[in-house]
DNA sequence: TCTGGGGTCCTAGGACCC
DNA sequence: TCTGGGGTCCTAGGACCC
Protein backbone atom coordinates (compact mmCIF):
# COMPACT_ATOMS: atom_id res chain seq x y z
CA UNK A 1 0.00 0.00 0.00
CA UNK A 2 1.38 3.12 -1.09
CA UNK A 3 1.12 5.72 1.72
CA UNK A 4 -0.66 8.85 1.54
CA UNK A 5 0.43 12.45 1.82
CA UNK A 6 -1.56 15.53 2.48
CA UNK A 7 -1.17 19.07 2.37
CA UNK A 8 -3.70 21.49 4.50
CA UNK A 9 -4.47 24.91 2.79
CA UNK A 10 -4.86 27.34 5.35
CA UNK A 11 -6.03 30.95 3.94
CA UNK A 12 -3.62 33.46 6.31
CA UNK A 13 -5.86 35.85 8.51
CA UNK A 14 -8.95 35.36 5.49
CA UNK A 15 -11.31 37.92 6.44
CA UNK A 16 -8.90 40.38 7.82
CA UNK A 17 -6.59 40.32 4.36
CA UNK A 18 -9.91 39.75 2.44
CA UNK A 19 -11.18 43.71 3.55
CA UNK A 20 -7.23 44.89 2.82
CA UNK A 21 -7.48 43.41 -0.72
CA UNK A 22 -9.64 46.08 -2.09
CA UNK A 23 -8.26 49.32 0.38
CA UNK A 24 -4.50 49.41 -0.57
CA UNK A 25 -4.26 52.44 2.01
CA UNK A 26 -5.10 50.09 4.46
CA UNK A 27 -1.81 47.73 3.42
CA UNK A 28 0.07 48.09 6.65
CA UNK A 29 -3.09 49.45 8.94
CA UNK A 30 -4.09 47.07 11.57
CA UNK A 31 -7.56 45.47 10.52
CA UNK A 32 -10.36 43.93 12.79
CA UNK A 33 -13.41 41.79 11.06
CA UNK A 34 -16.11 41.77 13.77
CA UNK A 35 -18.68 39.07 14.14
CA UNK A 36 -22.65 40.00 13.47
CA UNK A 37 -23.99 42.53 15.26
CA UNK A 38 -20.32 43.69 15.31
CA UNK A 39 -20.69 41.98 18.50
CA UNK A 40 -16.60 40.04 18.60
CA UNK A 41 -13.64 39.97 16.85
CA UNK A 42 -13.64 37.23 14.41
CA UNK A 43 -10.46 37.87 12.62
CA UNK A 44 -7.41 40.10 13.28
CA UNK A 45 -4.80 40.93 10.45
CA UNK A 46 -1.14 40.80 11.58
CA UNK A 47 -0.56 43.99 12.58
CA UNK A 48 -3.66 43.81 15.22
CA UNK A 49 -2.82 40.38 16.61
CA UNK A 50 0.83 42.08 17.20
CA UNK A 51 -1.25 44.59 19.15
CA UNK A 52 -2.73 41.90 21.58
CA UNK A 53 -6.62 42.14 19.97
CA UNK A 54 -7.45 38.33 20.94
CA UNK A 55 -9.62 36.70 18.71
CA UNK A 56 -13.10 36.31 19.94
CA UNK A 57 -13.06 39.02 22.13
CA UNK A 58 -16.49 41.19 22.56
CA UNK A 59 -15.95 44.50 20.99
CA UNK A 60 -17.07 46.76 24.08
CA UNK A 61 -14.09 45.36 25.90
CA UNK A 62 -11.15 46.25 23.27
CA UNK A 63 -12.70 49.49 22.28
CA UNK A 64 -10.11 51.32 23.75
CA UNK A 65 -7.31 49.17 22.21
CA UNK A 66 -8.63 49.86 18.47
CA UNK A 67 -8.70 53.45 18.93
CA UNK A 68 -5.20 53.94 20.89
CA UNK A 69 -3.68 52.43 17.82
CA UNK A 70 -6.03 52.92 14.94
CA UNK A 71 -6.95 49.93 14.38
CA UNK A 72 -9.99 49.76 11.89
CA UNK A 73 -12.02 47.90 12.11
CA UNK A 74 -15.31 45.96 9.77
CA UNK A 75 -18.56 44.19 10.15
CA UNK A 76 -18.41 40.85 8.93
CA UNK A 77 -19.37 40.76 4.34
CA UNK A 78 -19.51 37.34 3.65
CA UNK A 79 -20.60 37.91 -0.07
CA UNK A 80 -16.83 39.39 -0.06
CA UNK A 81 -15.68 36.26 2.08
CA UNK A 82 -17.45 33.43 0.10
CA UNK A 83 -17.01 35.13 -3.23
CA UNK A 84 -12.62 35.25 -2.88
CA UNK A 85 -12.81 31.32 -1.38
CA UNK A 86 -14.39 30.38 -4.70
CA UNK A 87 -11.52 32.08 -6.60
CA UNK A 88 -8.82 30.36 -3.89
CA UNK A 89 -10.75 26.77 -3.83
CA UNK A 90 -10.52 27.01 -8.17
CA UNK A 91 -6.87 28.09 -7.78
CA UNK A 92 -5.96 25.36 -5.75
CA UNK A 93 -8.42 22.69 -7.82
CA UNK A 94 -6.28 23.23 -11.10
CA UNK A 95 -3.16 22.19 -9.07
CA UNK A 96 -4.06 19.33 -7.19
CA UNK A 97 -6.13 16.23 -8.63
CA UNK A 98 -8.15 16.05 -5.35
CA UNK A 99 -8.99 18.67 -3.17
CA UNK A 100 -11.20 18.44 -0.46
CA UNK A 101 -13.07 22.82 0.85
CA UNK A 102 -12.78 22.44 4.37
CA UNK A 103 -13.92 25.39 5.20
CA UNK A 104 -14.29 28.84 4.07
CA UNK A 105 -10.45 29.54 4.87
CA UNK A 106 -9.04 26.25 4.51
CA UNK A 107 -8.76 23.05 2.08
CA UNK A 108 -7.16 19.71 2.26
CA UNK A 109 -5.13 18.69 -0.94
CA UNK A 110 -4.41 15.05 -1.85
CA UNK A 111 -0.78 14.80 -2.83
CA UNK A 112 -0.07 11.69 -2.97
CA UNK A 113 2.14 10.97 -5.73
CA UNK A 114 3.58 14.12 -6.46
CA UNK A 115 6.39 13.45 -3.74
CA UNK A 116 8.04 11.20 -6.41
CA UNK A 117 8.32 13.65 -9.32
CA UNK A 118 9.22 16.56 -7.02
CA UNK A 119 10.18 18.07 -4.34
CA UNK A 120 7.26 18.80 -2.10
CA UNK A 121 8.50 21.90 -0.08
CA UNK A 122 8.72 23.24 -3.82
CA UNK A 123 5.71 22.25 -4.70
CA UNK A 124 3.87 23.86 -1.61
CA UNK A 125 6.16 27.31 -2.40
CA UNK A 126 4.40 26.62 -5.78
CA UNK A 127 0.90 26.12 -4.68
CA UNK A 128 1.60 29.80 -2.18
CA UNK A 129 2.83 31.83 -5.47
CA UNK A 130 -0.13 30.85 -7.64
CA UNK A 131 -2.55 31.50 -5.21
CA UNK A 132 -1.05 34.71 -4.46
CA UNK A 133 -0.78 35.58 -8.34
CA UNK A 134 -4.51 34.98 -8.62
CA UNK A 135 -6.25 36.04 -5.86
CA UNK A 136 -3.97 38.12 -4.08
CA UNK A 137 -4.73 36.01 -1.06
CA UNK A 138 -1.64 34.69 0.91
CA UNK A 139 -1.86 31.15 1.83
CA UNK A 140 0.54 28.78 4.45
CA UNK A 141 0.81 24.81 3.57
CA UNK A 142 1.15 22.13 5.66
CA UNK A 143 2.49 18.43 4.39
CA UNK A 144 2.41 15.32 6.47
CA UNK A 145 1.18 11.24 5.70
CA UNK A 146 -2.39 12.44 7.64
CA UNK A 147 -4.42 14.95 8.28
CA UNK A 148 -4.09 15.50 12.09
CA UNK A 149 -0.42 16.30 11.09
CA UNK A 150 -0.73 18.46 8.07
CA UNK A 151 -2.75 20.45 10.69
CA UNK A 152 -0.06 20.99 12.54
CA UNK A 153 2.56 21.34 9.99
CA UNK A 154 0.23 24.05 9.00
CA UNK A 155 0.12 25.49 12.20
CA UNK A 156 4.44 25.81 11.90
CA UNK A 157 4.32 27.22 8.98
CA UNK A 158 2.25 30.52 10.08
CA UNK A 159 4.21 29.82 13.08
CA UNK A 160 7.73 30.52 12.31
CA UNK A 161 8.33 33.17 9.28
CA UNK A 162 11.97 31.13 8.32
CA UNK A 163 9.85 28.19 7.15
CA UNK A 164 8.60 30.78 3.96
CA UNK A 165 4.77 29.77 4.86
CA UNK A 166 5.65 26.09 3.82
CA UNK A 167 6.25 22.72 6.05
CA UNK A 168 6.80 19.49 5.18
CA UNK A 169 6.59 16.78 7.69
CA UNK A 170 7.12 13.49 5.61
CA UNK A 171 10.29 12.47 8.26
CA UNK A 172 9.25 11.11 11.14
CA UNK A 173 12.12 13.03 12.94
CA UNK A 174 10.59 16.54 11.99
CA UNK A 175 6.83 15.23 13.29
CA UNK A 176 8.10 14.16 16.53
CA UNK A 177 10.48 17.24 16.72
CA UNK A 178 7.54 19.71 16.17
CA UNK A 179 5.23 17.41 18.42
CA UNK A 180 7.71 17.91 21.18
CA UNK A 181 7.62 21.39 21.07
CA UNK A 182 3.45 22.36 20.53
CA UNK A 183 0.89 21.82 23.66
CA UNK A 184 -1.60 19.44 23.56
CA UNK A 185 -4.78 21.68 22.96
CA UNK A 186 -3.06 22.72 19.40
CA UNK A 187 -3.97 19.21 18.35
CA UNK A 188 -7.13 19.40 15.95
CA UNK A 189 -9.73 18.04 17.74
CA UNK A 190 -8.48 18.15 21.08
CA UNK A 191 -10.13 21.24 22.50
CA UNK A 192 -11.12 23.03 25.97
CA UNK A 193 -12.38 19.96 27.97
CA UNK A 194 -10.38 17.33 26.59
CA UNK A 195 -7.32 19.40 27.40
CA UNK A 196 -8.10 19.60 30.89
CA UNK A 197 -8.68 16.04 31.39
CA UNK A 198 -5.58 14.99 29.40
CA UNK A 199 -3.57 17.09 31.65
CA UNK A 200 -4.69 15.93 34.59
CA UNK A 201 -3.54 12.50 33.39
CA UNK A 202 -0.27 14.42 32.90
CA UNK A 203 -0.48 14.69 29.07
CA UNK A 204 0.53 18.04 28.36
CA UNK A 205 2.70 17.93 24.85
CA UNK A 206 1.55 16.65 21.18
CA UNK A 207 4.27 14.50 21.58
CA UNK A 208 2.91 12.74 24.84
CA UNK A 209 -0.59 12.64 23.39
CA UNK A 210 1.35 10.62 20.26
CA UNK A 211 3.13 8.47 22.91
CA UNK A 212 0.21 7.42 24.78
CA UNK A 213 -1.02 3.78 23.89
CA UNK A 214 -4.20 3.96 21.69
CA UNK A 215 -6.22 1.29 23.48
CA UNK A 216 -5.79 3.49 26.85
CA UNK A 217 -6.75 6.57 25.09
CA UNK A 218 -9.71 4.70 23.96
CA UNK A 219 -11.14 3.17 27.41
CA UNK A 220 -10.64 6.62 28.80
CA UNK A 221 -11.41 8.81 26.58
CA UNK A 222 -13.52 7.85 22.89
CA UNK A 223 -12.89 6.44 19.78
CA UNK A 224 -12.66 9.75 18.40
CA UNK A 225 -9.80 10.76 20.31
CA UNK A 226 -8.00 7.37 19.41
CA UNK A 227 -8.27 7.83 15.81
CA UNK A 228 -6.59 11.29 16.98
CA UNK A 229 -3.68 9.56 18.61
CA UNK A 230 -3.04 7.31 15.64
CA UNK A 231 -2.98 10.27 13.22
CA UNK A 232 0.07 11.85 14.97
CA UNK A 233 1.94 8.95 14.78
CA UNK A 234 1.34 9.23 10.91
CA UNK A 235 -1.29 6.44 9.79
CA UNK A 236 -4.18 8.32 8.28
CA UNK A 237 -7.66 7.51 9.30
CA UNK A 238 -9.27 9.99 8.31
CA UNK A 239 -9.32 10.41 4.16
CA UNK A 240 -10.22 13.17 2.07
CA UNK A 241 -13.53 13.94 1.28
CA UNK A 242 -13.68 15.53 -2.25
CA UNK A 243 -17.75 15.40 -2.05
CA UNK A 244 -19.16 18.10 0.39
CA UNK A 245 -21.62 15.36 2.34
CA UNK A 246 -25.60 16.21 1.92
CA UNK A 247 -26.56 18.52 4.82
CA UNK A 248 -28.56 16.50 7.63
CA UNK A 249 -29.58 19.54 9.27
CA UNK A 250 -30.04 23.53 8.25
CA UNK A 251 -30.14 26.02 10.74
CA UNK A 252 -31.11 29.82 10.79
CA UNK A 253 -30.69 32.20 13.58
CA UNK A 254 -29.39 35.39 14.81
CA UNK A 255 -29.10 37.74 17.81
CA UNK A 256 -31.20 40.81 17.65
CA UNK A 257 -29.62 43.78 16.92
CA UNK A 258 -32.34 45.35 19.67
CA UNK A 259 -33.69 43.16 22.08
CA UNK A 260 -37.09 42.03 20.81
CA UNK A 261 -40.20 42.53 23.62
CA UNK A 262 -43.14 42.92 20.74
CA UNK A 263 -44.14 39.36 19.40
CA UNK A 264 -45.24 40.93 15.85
CA UNK A 265 -41.16 42.11 15.37
CA UNK A 266 -40.56 38.14 16.69
CA UNK A 267 -43.12 36.65 14.18
CA UNK A 268 -41.38 38.47 11.29
CA UNK A 269 -38.13 37.63 12.77
CA UNK A 270 -39.16 33.75 12.70
CA UNK A 271 -40.48 34.67 9.29
CA UNK A 272 -37.35 35.80 7.55
CA UNK A 273 -35.31 33.24 9.17
CA UNK A 274 -37.99 30.58 7.83
CA UNK A 275 -37.61 32.06 4.66
CA UNK A 276 -34.11 31.83 4.43
CA UNK A 277 -33.38 28.22 5.62
CA UNK A 278 -36.09 26.99 3.35
CA UNK A 279 -34.23 28.45 0.04
CA UNK A 280 -30.88 26.63 1.65
CA UNK A 281 -33.40 23.78 1.67
CA UNK A 282 -34.32 24.13 -2.07
CA UNK A 283 -30.90 24.79 -3.01
CA UNK A 284 -29.99 21.74 -1.57
CA UNK A 285 -32.49 20.20 -3.56
CA UNK A 286 -33.96 18.39 -0.69
CA UNK A 287 -37.09 18.04 1.52
CA UNK A 288 -37.35 18.62 5.45
CA UNK A 289 -40.08 16.52 7.65
CA UNK A 290 -38.64 17.99 10.75
CA UNK A 291 -38.87 21.66 12.14
CA UNK A 292 -38.30 23.69 15.38
CA UNK A 293 -37.74 26.94 16.60
CA UNK A 294 -36.16 28.68 20.00
CA UNK A 295 -35.67 31.65 21.41
CA UNK A 296 -34.15 33.16 24.05
CA UNK A 297 -33.04 35.90 26.55
CA UNK A 298 -29.50 37.05 26.67
CA UNK A 299 -27.26 34.36 28.57
CA UNK A 300 -24.92 36.71 29.77
CA UNK A 301 -27.23 39.62 31.16
CA UNK A 302 -27.55 39.10 35.19
CA UNK A 303 -30.04 42.00 35.27
CA UNK A 304 -32.68 40.16 32.41
CA UNK A 305 -34.91 37.38 34.04
CA UNK A 306 -33.43 34.43 32.11
CA UNK A 307 -35.87 32.29 29.48
CA UNK A 308 -35.34 29.60 27.00
CA UNK A 309 -37.56 27.78 24.68
CA UNK A 310 -37.61 25.32 21.72
CA UNK A 311 -40.52 23.31 20.37
CA UNK A 312 -40.37 21.12 17.44
CA UNK A 313 -43.15 20.15 15.13
CA UNK A 314 -43.14 16.88 12.38
CA UNK A 315 -44.87 17.52 9.46
CA UNK A 316 -47.05 14.52 7.85
CA UNK A 317 -44.89 14.73 4.47
CA UNK A 318 -41.83 16.68 4.00
CA UNK A 319 -41.83 19.03 2.35
CA UNK A 320 -39.74 22.39 1.01
CA UNK A 321 -42.37 25.17 0.56
CA UNK A 322 -42.05 28.32 2.73
CA UNK A 323 -45.57 28.57 3.29
CA UNK A 324 -45.64 25.32 5.10
CA UNK A 325 -43.05 26.00 7.15
CA UNK A 326 -44.32 29.73 8.31
CA UNK A 327 -47.89 28.26 9.38
CA UNK A 328 -45.53 25.67 11.53
CA UNK A 329 -43.38 28.24 12.93
CA UNK A 330 -45.91 30.43 13.93
CA UNK A 331 -47.64 27.68 15.66
CA UNK A 332 -45.18 26.79 17.13
CA UNK A 333 -44.05 30.55 18.27
CA UNK A 334 -47.71 30.87 19.66
CA UNK A 335 -47.11 27.93 22.13
CA UNK A 336 -43.88 29.31 23.60
CA UNK A 337 -44.24 32.98 23.26
CA UNK A 338 -44.00 34.76 27.26
CA UNK A 339 -44.90 38.32 27.54
CA UNK A 340 -42.74 40.24 28.86
CA UNK A 341 -38.82 39.31 28.30
CA UNK A 342 -36.40 40.77 26.83
CA UNK A 343 -35.60 38.39 23.60
CA UNK A 344 -31.77 38.71 22.24
CA UNK A 345 -31.79 35.59 19.47
CA UNK A 346 -34.17 33.62 17.72
CA UNK A 347 -33.91 31.29 15.51
CA UNK A 348 -34.99 28.12 12.92
CA UNK A 349 -33.34 24.69 12.36
CA UNK A 350 -34.89 21.58 9.82
CA UNK A 351 -34.19 18.77 9.99
CA UNK A 352 -35.06 14.62 8.94
CA UNK A 353 -34.15 15.34 4.94
CA UNK A 354 -35.49 12.81 1.82
CA UNK A 355 -34.85 13.39 -1.65
CA UNK A 356 -37.78 14.33 -3.55
CA UNK A 357 -40.01 11.71 -4.32
CA UNK A 358 -38.55 9.05 -2.24
CA UNK A 359 -40.56 9.59 0.86
CA UNK A 360 -42.86 6.43 1.56
CA UNK A 361 -46.02 7.44 3.42
CA UNK A 362 -47.10 5.19 6.21
CA UNK A 363 -50.58 3.03 4.87
CA UNK A 364 -53.05 5.29 6.19
CA UNK A 365 -51.39 8.83 5.16
CA UNK A 366 -53.19 10.96 2.84
CA UNK A 367 -51.33 10.42 -0.66
CA UNK A 368 -48.93 12.83 -0.96
CA UNK A 369 -49.66 15.69 -3.52
CA UNK A 370 -47.17 18.18 -4.56
CA UNK A 371 -48.54 20.88 -6.82
CA UNK A 372 -45.88 21.74 -9.53
CA UNK A 373 -47.04 25.52 -9.08
CA UNK A 374 -45.94 24.91 -5.70
CA UNK A 375 -42.88 24.18 -6.88
CA UNK A 376 -42.95 26.43 -9.60
CA UNK A 377 -43.95 29.81 -7.15
CA UNK A 378 -40.60 28.60 -5.24
CA UNK A 379 -38.38 28.65 -7.95
CA UNK A 380 -39.95 32.13 -8.73
CA UNK A 381 -39.11 33.26 -6.07
CA UNK A 382 -35.56 32.16 -5.22
CA UNK A 383 -34.88 32.87 -9.20
CA UNK A 384 -36.30 36.52 -8.84
CA UNK A 385 -34.25 37.23 -5.31
CA UNK A 386 -30.95 36.35 -6.31
CA UNK A 387 -30.85 38.01 -9.83
CA UNK A 388 -32.33 41.16 -8.71
CA UNK A 389 -31.55 41.05 -4.82
CA UNK A 390 -34.36 40.61 -2.61
CA UNK A 391 -37.17 41.37 -3.80
CA UNK A 392 -40.42 39.12 -3.52
CA UNK A 393 -41.17 38.09 0.40
CA UNK A 394 -43.34 36.93 2.40
CA UNK A 395 -45.58 40.07 4.32
CA UNK A 396 -45.29 38.11 7.78
CA UNK A 397 -41.40 38.93 7.07
CA UNK A 398 -41.86 42.60 7.57
CA UNK A 399 -40.55 45.65 5.95
CA UNK A 400 -38.68 47.51 8.40
CA UNK A 401 -36.99 44.75 10.27
CA UNK A 402 -36.47 46.73 12.71
CA UNK A 403 -35.13 43.90 14.94
CA UNK A 404 -32.08 43.24 11.97
CA UNK A 405 -28.37 42.82 12.89
CA UNK A 406 -26.40 45.88 13.20
CA UNK A 407 -23.51 45.96 10.43
CA UNK A 408 -22.37 49.82 10.86
CA UNK A 409 -18.57 49.20 9.45
CA UNK A 410 -19.74 46.97 6.23
CA UNK A 411 -17.25 47.42 3.65
CA UNK A 412 -19.00 47.22 -0.10
CA UNK A 413 -19.76 44.10 -2.12
CA UNK A 414 -16.84 44.41 -4.39
CA UNK A 415 -16.50 41.31 -6.67
CA UNK A 416 -20.57 40.49 -6.32
CA UNK A 417 -22.71 43.42 -7.12
CA UNK A 418 -22.24 45.38 -10.18
CA UNK A 419 -23.04 48.93 -8.14
CA UNK A 420 -20.51 48.61 -6.06
CA UNK A 421 -17.43 47.80 -8.23
CA UNK A 422 -14.23 49.15 -7.08
CA UNK A 423 -13.55 52.21 -9.39
CA UNK A 424 -10.12 53.16 -10.63
CA UNK A 425 -10.24 57.07 -10.66
C1' DT B 1 -25.52 49.37 27.11
C1' DC B 2 -22.58 46.20 24.27
C1' DT B 3 -20.77 38.87 24.12
C1' DG B 4 -21.62 35.19 16.39
C1' DG B 5 -23.45 31.53 13.42
C1' DG B 6 -23.57 27.03 11.45
C1' DG B 7 -22.33 22.56 11.51
C1' DT B 8 -20.81 17.21 12.75
C1' DC B 9 -20.04 13.15 15.47
C1' DC B 10 -20.22 10.18 19.58
C1' DT B 11 -22.06 8.38 23.85
C1' DA B 12 -24.98 7.41 27.67
C1' DG B 13 -29.20 6.30 29.10
C1' DG B 14 -34.10 5.46 28.70
C1' DA B 15 -37.93 3.05 26.40
C1' DC B 16 -39.33 -0.89 24.59
C1' DC B 17 -39.27 -5.65 23.04
C1' DC B 18 -38.76 -10.63 23.53
C1' DT C 1 -33.20 -10.92 51.79
C1' DC C 2 -32.58 -12.40 47.05
C1' DT C 3 -36.92 -10.07 41.24
C1' DG C 4 -33.14 -11.60 34.06
C1' DG C 5 -30.59 -10.42 30.18
C1' DG C 6 -29.76 -8.92 25.82
C1' DG C 7 -30.84 -6.36 21.83
C1' DT C 8 -32.41 -2.13 19.18
C1' DC C 9 -33.84 2.38 18.59
C1' DC C 10 -34.16 7.09 19.80
C1' DT C 11 -32.91 11.38 22.02
C1' DA C 12 -30.44 14.70 24.71
C1' DG C 13 -26.34 16.40 25.74
C1' DG C 14 -21.52 16.98 25.28
C1' DA C 15 -17.56 17.66 22.67
C1' DC C 16 -15.39 19.33 18.76
C1' DC C 17 -14.60 22.22 14.36
C1' DC C 18 -14.18 26.85 11.64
Amino acid sequence: MTSVVFALVDCNNFYASCEKLFRPDLTHTPVVVLSNNDGCVVARSKEAKKLGVKMGVPVFQVRELLQKHGIVAFSSNYALYADMSQRVMSTLEALAPRVEVYSIDEAFLDLTGVGYSQNLTEFGLMVRRTVQQYTGISVCVGIAPSKTLAKLANHAAKTWHRTGGVVDLSSTVRQRKLLALLPVNEVWGIGAKLTKRLQQLGIDTALQLADTAPEFIRQHFSVVVERTVRELNGESCIALEEMAATKKQIVSSRAFGERITDKQQMREAISEYISRACKKLRQEQQQAKLLSVFLRTSPFSDKDAPYSASKSIELDTPSNDTRVFLAKAMQLLDAMWVNGYRYAKAGVMLADFYDPGVYQPGLFDEPIVQRETDQKLMQLMDTLNSKQGKTLWFASQGTKQEWSMKRELLSPAYTTDWQQLPLVK
